[in-house]
DNA sequence: TGTTGAATAGAACATACGTTCGAGGTTGAT
DNA sequence: ATCAACCTCGAACGTATGTTCTATTCAACA
């Protein structure tokens, strides 16, 4: 991108105005006035110039076929601090899921798109979402309905909080990683249940917990 | 809202592809073409029956002046599922901030503006986020750095997250809630720190912890 | 001073477009 | 069969609109 001309800069914004106003782009003549200008061939003038550095697209021989491919900083921002994820299911102890990769369009099987400020998310990829059943998660504030975001992982640091699949139960399920030895203890964040010892072979991690979405009552 | 006939069903799911795509409004030869329509006229008595129930404006003497009032529902609900929620300051202890009632127009001192995902708020109303400062509250999930989600309240139930406001101290802080006899204990969720006891005549609680927003490393 | 390139003016053109008109077709009730 | 309400059709009209043309202004420069 250029460097604009005051009047181009003026242009474009008016632009961005008017199609945030009416939602319908302005035709030359609306412009014309808009920024109070003389004479329509220098609207068309500029916005020819606009068209060439790539922030507007123009399809002549239709009216007010105008596409502002430029957006200003505030909309841009909003737009980037949003990411929409899919809820995949539901997650608990006996309860299997399937973990997608990221080869395959999961975004597809998602019984619901949930948009995630990506505050949560930082530069993260592939994360995806299960509701929670079950408060074998209590202590670490996941409680029965609650969503977790999850990242897809092979392995996980000790203590973090991973799903992994339990080859001989067939079953998954959200616990904190522990590994000792050539046995992986499985720590619910919950006093009143106990931690799975297992050994390493019978333990497959799925992902690694990144953030969690608690629905507030009210 | 009325029911509409099967072409107007058409037209209407016509005008917003179309927009989607194109990103200004298709004209009435577009509908035309678009839905394999034989005369411009059945488009125009189409579009009168859709103005007139509510579904879309138009602009007569405008070329494309066509605005859809009528998402269909997937937009409609992406839409309903997000809200901003005002980035207000920080919190920490020994640093006083001041909570907005909900008189004033307190969106507009916000340093920032954060979209969350509405399954975090439910139906409250007034929320406000806050960066957090410190530790204090790092065995409750809450960690440096995470913004907080706050609603506005002046009481508080025992156990729950408050921020609160010391006045001898002048300063604001985020803690867990115990009342106790005519004093409160102000607890926080680091068992390297000890809990504030003090007069209740002291303490004014500002806002109710609702949710946290972890700013994932990655 | 003359030259050159960028910006401005106003007028004019071709047509895309919203709208209207008059005629005809369905359907269903009477 | 008759009527009315609703819909379809093709053509036409008036104008809003994108674009072009030519002339003019203006600033920078040799």
């Amino acid at each position: 991108m250029k460097t604009l001309s005051p009047k181009q800069e003026q242009i474009l914004q008016y632009i961005c105005d008017f199609i945030e106003e009416n939602n319908y782009p302005p035709s030359v003549r609306d412009i014309q006035s808009g920024c109070t200008i003389s004479s329509t061939s220098v609207v068309d003038y500029n916005m020819r110039a606009l068209e060439t550095h790539g922030y507007i697209n123009r399809n002549k021989a239709v009216a007010r076929g105008l596409e502002l491919l430029w957006k200003n900083e505030e909309t841009q921002q909003k737009q980037d601090q949003i990411r929409e994820i899919p809820l995949l299911g539901q997650i608990a102890a006996g309860t299997p899921i399937d973990v997608p990769n990221s080869e395959s369009s999961w975004i597809q099987q998602a019984e619901e798109i949930i948009p995630v400020s990506s505050h949560m998310l930082g530069k993260n990829k592939d994360i995806f979402a299960l509701r929670v059943k079950g408060t074998s998660m209590i202590d670490d504030l996941i409680d029965d309905g609650d969503i977790i975001l999850l990242k897809p992982a092979k392995s996980a640091e000790k203590g973090q909080k991973v799903a992994v699949w339990l080859k001989d139960e067939a079953a998954t399920t959200l616990k904190r990683y522990y590994p000792e030895g050539n046995q992986i203890r499985l720590q619910p964040a919950n006093k009143t249940m106990d931690p799975i010892i297992t050994k390493s072979e019978n333990v497959e991690i799925q992902a690694i917990f990144i953030g969690s979405i608690r629905p507030a009552d009210g």
